[in-house]
DNA sequence: AAGACTTACAACCGCATTTGG
DNA sequence: GCCAAATGCGGTTGTAAGTCT
């Protein structure tokens, strides 16, 4: 299907916009709404296109923007949702109150990239470069970041899948509880521990040294010989056990990886070319299902942020909402597929999920004593990344 | 002082996804 | 269900400002 341009090229200006079309920008919308982005430069008298009206209302005229500099905490939020998250800017904006996505991507790419390659981090798998499998070989650093694609991934959906969770168990929130979601939060919940925790406390403490609190002290973490007490970051046995994974499982697993849309889930979850997704105790569409934000139990959930400016700001909640529960139905689909590829049936990791299915049973309880131990090591990184989440000012319900 | 180089970031491009007729 | 428009998103580019030589 050929695609037509966004607008008409000819005539309409391109490059910085000036005052008086800013001014004339901010005009309208503040009088009638934006409405219709292709229809708005006209009716607003301005030589642009709509696409580009849109790019520098959200990004530069928006009212509830913020700009300036970065400060550490939200460097670290970067930082951290980068680690989990990858270069989902838009996600990674909704932790970070009045910053658009545009800047914090750009913001990335000048400074903290830099700055964590500076440290010997690899900015993309969030490792200490030069580790146990650091062999130089091109295969294996294809490899590396293939397998780190998916432990991203992976971690990604464990983040949801356990806020998910504090949601169903939560009964002020909601009116029937549903377990499902629970059962399929708690298979996710052993985690390896990721190294950007003490990236973080480096990055702290290179604030703290600084002088003025303002400028970054690189010097002071430049040094091979340094006394950076990164983790040894050991291959993940999730990432050891991807290379061994079916490869029907894997391409299901990568099919429902990419999906964010509930219709597609229903494609492919519904397809009869799926090849897994019969060892969870929920499928993905029965999750989908009881994701489904017009579901009875999800209905309940109050917006839990607003801001001035009437219906757009509850629809971007409501959007924003309606994303992240369809976001936990994909994962359950990829749970479906990965269960084999993460290691989730390691007898470690299915042992914690029986401890928590029913807390009231004696023999999980003594089951979780026996096998919680990696369960327990990575209770705090959990905290800190729910924490995290639900530190956010805005509430947001990004996951 | 001037040209080369670097940095920072606004803006653009094009693909993917969603929406509505 | 199909199609086109609208919108969202991430990667990339263009350029002004700052710094270096």
């Amino acid at each position: 299907m050929g695609r037509s341009p966004c607008c008409e090229k000819i005539g309409l200006k391109k490059g910085p916009w000036t005052p008086e079309e800013d001014q004339k920008l901010v005009a309208y919308i503040e009088q009638h709404g934006h409405g219709s982005w292709r229809a708005l430069p006209a009716k607003a008298d301005l030589q642009r296109c709509g696409k580009s009206c849109r790019l520098r209302w959200t990004n530069y005229l928006r009212p509830d923007i913020k700009r300036g500099k970065f400060s550490l905490q939200e460097e670290q939020t970067i930082i951290q949702l980068h680690a989990l998250l990858g270069n989902r800017w838009s996600a990674i904006a909704t932790h970070l109150p009045k910053r658009t996505d545009n800047e914090i991507k750009n913001y990335w790419n000048t400074h903290l990239k830099k700055r964590l390659a500076k440290m010997g981090i690899d900015p993309v798998t969030h490792k200490p470069r030069n580790d146990a499998f650091g062999s130089g070989h091109a295969k294996d650093t294809a490899n590396i970041s293939h397998m780190a694609q998916w432990e991203s991934a992976r971690l990604e959906a464990e983040a949801r899948l356990v806020r998910e969770s504090k949601l169903a168990s939560n009964p002020s929130c909601h009116s029937n509880n549903q377990p499902g979601s629970l059962v399929v939060a708690q298979k996710a919940m052993a985690p390896p521990p990721p190294p950007c925790l003490d990236i973080l406390n480096v990055w702290q403490s290179a604030w703290t040294k600084s002088s003025d609190n303002v400028t970054f002290q690189l010097d002071d973490l430049e040094s091979p010989t340094s006394t950076l007490n990164f983790l040894d970051s050991p291959m993940p046995k999730s990432a050891v056990r991807f290379n061994q994974a079916p490869s029907g499982a894997l391409e299901t697993a990568r099919k429902s990886m990419m999906i964010s849309g509930e219709r597609q889930i229903f494609k492919q979850d519904g397809g009869s070319n799926s090849s897994s997704g019969n060892n969870t105790n929920y499928s993905g569409r029965e999750c989908m299902e009881k994701a489904d934000p017009t579901s009875p139990g999800l209905r309940g959930l109050p917006p839990t942020f607003s801001k001035e400016g009437g219906d757009g700001a509850w629809v971007e909640v409501e959007d924003s909402f309606r994303a992240g529960q369809s976001d936990v139905a994909s994962i359950a689909l990829v749970m479906d597929g990965l269960s084999e590829i993460f290691g989730y049936g390691c007898t470690d990791q299915t042992s914690s999920v029986a401890c928590h299915e029913n807390p009231n049973n004696s023999t999980n309880n003594s089951a979780n004593t026996s096998c919680g131990g990696e369960f327990e090591e990575n209770k705090n990184y959990w905290d800190s990344i729910l924490n995290l989440v639900s530190a956010s000012p805005a509430g947001s319900p990004v996951f």
